[in-house]
DNA sequence: TTGAAAGCGCTAACAA
DNA sequence: TTGTTAGCGCTTTCAA
């Protein structure tokens, strides 16, 4: 690897000069910089980001910690964040928690040693207090927020969306809404607790607890939890299930299957989060489209944007808009006075559409 | 963030002391070696892996490029190569392709900066040439291999994967059987097409180049090249798909519900790559799966496990078995002898735009 | 077993 | 406009 010095000799300037020829071609005279420039080229250099950065205190380089890259959300956040950290030059190092804190807490001491200049966390319930390892760096938390103060964070409107996918259900009749909810100490699991609830309440419906289910986002998390409400005796069983996070949806969709129960006449069910499968499954799934391509993006563009700047008094909270995408997994109730259909042959493939 | 002099002096050693400490206990007294080790855990110490880097030329970073990592197969990849990497110490960069030889370009000059120790690459196209860009960058190519003489190689037996997916359609009765084939510059969908050749040729069927469509990989290719095939007039028509990627797969399955096309009745589907919508669409489909992971994993660790070793005379090919999951998307043929079944209510008109 | 000193490749003061 | 020089934080000779 030709280092800086070699090119300086060939262009028979001093390091210094090669070096500015390259980074601040204006502080050096046109016929240098040209026989620099030139120089670099034949010889293929590429400065060594590390000495750079090692004296720059400066590395260009932003962490991020998501969840599951395995889970297509966060893949398509990453994807956000990392398109737009190319575009101004910044490098990404990606990290997975897991959903686990003891892993994310690894997470954030290998990226301290790597002295990034800034730091995008979906949260779990740890982070709040690992980030107390991290003081002076910018950090903008992602999709969760974890209540460490002076963060920036970039969310959507959780209660907004648990609301608009409630307050359909009602809207198409039903009256025993079924919730399978995320781990109660995430805040996008509360918040979307939070807006079920309140649409219930707009209706002058009672809250059941005993209709609410709790998982860790897990596929299987759902298929326990709606066997479980899709298993009551008759009068209790709910007509209609909300699932708070897409692979618990999944669950929920094979549970139902699985009790040949069908989709939308014996049960309606509404997802949060959108994704291929959502669109291609059988029927196509009713969800909260989330903008995660968009949450990654602006994340990344908010903490690069507030590098140069000192602390801001009141941190930014940028929140996006879901969207109720109305498909096929969902529709009026049929309860007990309707005959139960009895043999239907599974699932037929329904319409798709969008 | 405090730096191994401060931790020197604190110990009131000097900083030679301090690093052999941390880094070769056995070099040091044991009380030195404790008083250190208190004076680094006291103050937060983290070695600055920059510095560390630069001294040593050495930089436990390993570079991985993939063509999509929103595409479950290429994520699990990843993930796979990450894990192993950490288990290793290692810190991977991760880059996507996005399948664009000209974005696969960027990565590995960004990545030339870094120095990493070792350089994982899922080819394009133009892999071959840009690999002559880092010579001695020890080099592992993953999934595809791009003809870079030299190179580790980490696939699976594509050949073998096609092949069964054919003989498993010819042996269920088929004899006109359409494949969706990938790019022909990339070495998996060459042998993916090779492999139905070889099946076709195995069971005395004719190769009818007026089956075989290309695609590049995408849902939509697959969507309009199941959409040509299965809109052949009568005898033409395959009775039976074998789609390249998972992707596409998709795109034909959409294409088959479109045109009212009973999967498996009408005609059967089988795709590479397994996923968890293959598993959940409806009808769950016969796929050849992969082993994404391990192949992440053992390109991580074949990369690690050769890195102080001198160039080896030949060079690694390690290829692990695919599988055939017969799920049921594929079923016997049913022509036209058969009295088409004109309504079937279960598909449901299925306007998908798009 | 420890310390002094050099140097990895780069950029930024400062001087010329 | 250019060159000289110092130093980022670390590890590794070399010497004591």
């Amino acid at each position: 690897m030709p280092s800086i010095q070699d090119v300086a000799k060939l262009a028979n300037v001093s390091t210094a000069t090669a070096s500015r020829a390259l980074s601040r071609p204006d502080m050096v005279a046109a016929g240098t910089r040209e026989r620099v420039v030139q120089a670099a080229q034949e010889l293929g250099y590429q400065p060594n980001v590390l000495a750079r950065s090692l004296r720059q205190k400066e590395t260009r380089t932003i962490g991020l910690i998501v969840a599951d890259i395995l889970n297509p959300f966060h893949a398509l956040i990453a994807k956000g964040a990392q398109d737009a950290a190319d575009r101004h030059g910044y490098t990404v190092f990606l990290f997975n928690s897991d959903e686990e804190p003891a892993k994310e807490l690894r997470a954030m001491e290998t990226l301290r040693g790597h002295l990034p200049t800034g730091l995008i966390v979906a949260p779990t319930s740890g982070t709040r207090a690992h980030l107390r390892t991290l003081p002076n760096l910018p950090v903008v938390e992602l999709d969760r927020v974890s209540g460490h103060p002076g963060t920036t964070t970039v969310t959507v409107d959780n209660v907004g969306g648990a609301m608009a996918a409630t307050q359909h259900l009602i809207e198409l009749g039903h009256r025993r809404i079924g919730m399978i909810v995320g781990q109660q100490d995430i805040s996008t699991a509360i918040d979307r607790h939070d807006g079920y609830r309140a649409a219930l309440k707009r209706a002058h419906l009672n809250y059941d607890s005993a209709l609410v289910l709790p998982g860790h986002h897990r596929e299987d998390d759902g298929y326990r939890a709606a066997r479980h409400l899709l298993t009551l005796p008759e009068p209790e069983r709910p007509t209609a299930l909300f699932v708070g996070n897409n692979e618990m949806t999944v669950g929920a969709v094979l549970a139902a299957r699985e009790l040949n129960l069908d989709i939308p006449h014996d049960v309606s069910i509404v997802g949060f989060d959108d994704s291929r499968w959502a669109q291609t499954m059988s029927p196509p799934l009713t969800v909260i489209a989330q903008p995660a391509y968009d949450l990654g993006r602006l994340a990344c563009e908010h903490l690069i944007g507030q590098l140069g700047v000192a602390h801001p008094a009141t941190p930014v909270r940028v929140q996006l808009q879901t969207e109720l995408v109305i498909r096929n997994s969902t529709g009026p109730p049929h309860t007990a006075d309707h005959a139960k259909r009895s043999s239907r042959p599974s699932l037929g493939p329904s319409p798709h559409s969008r």
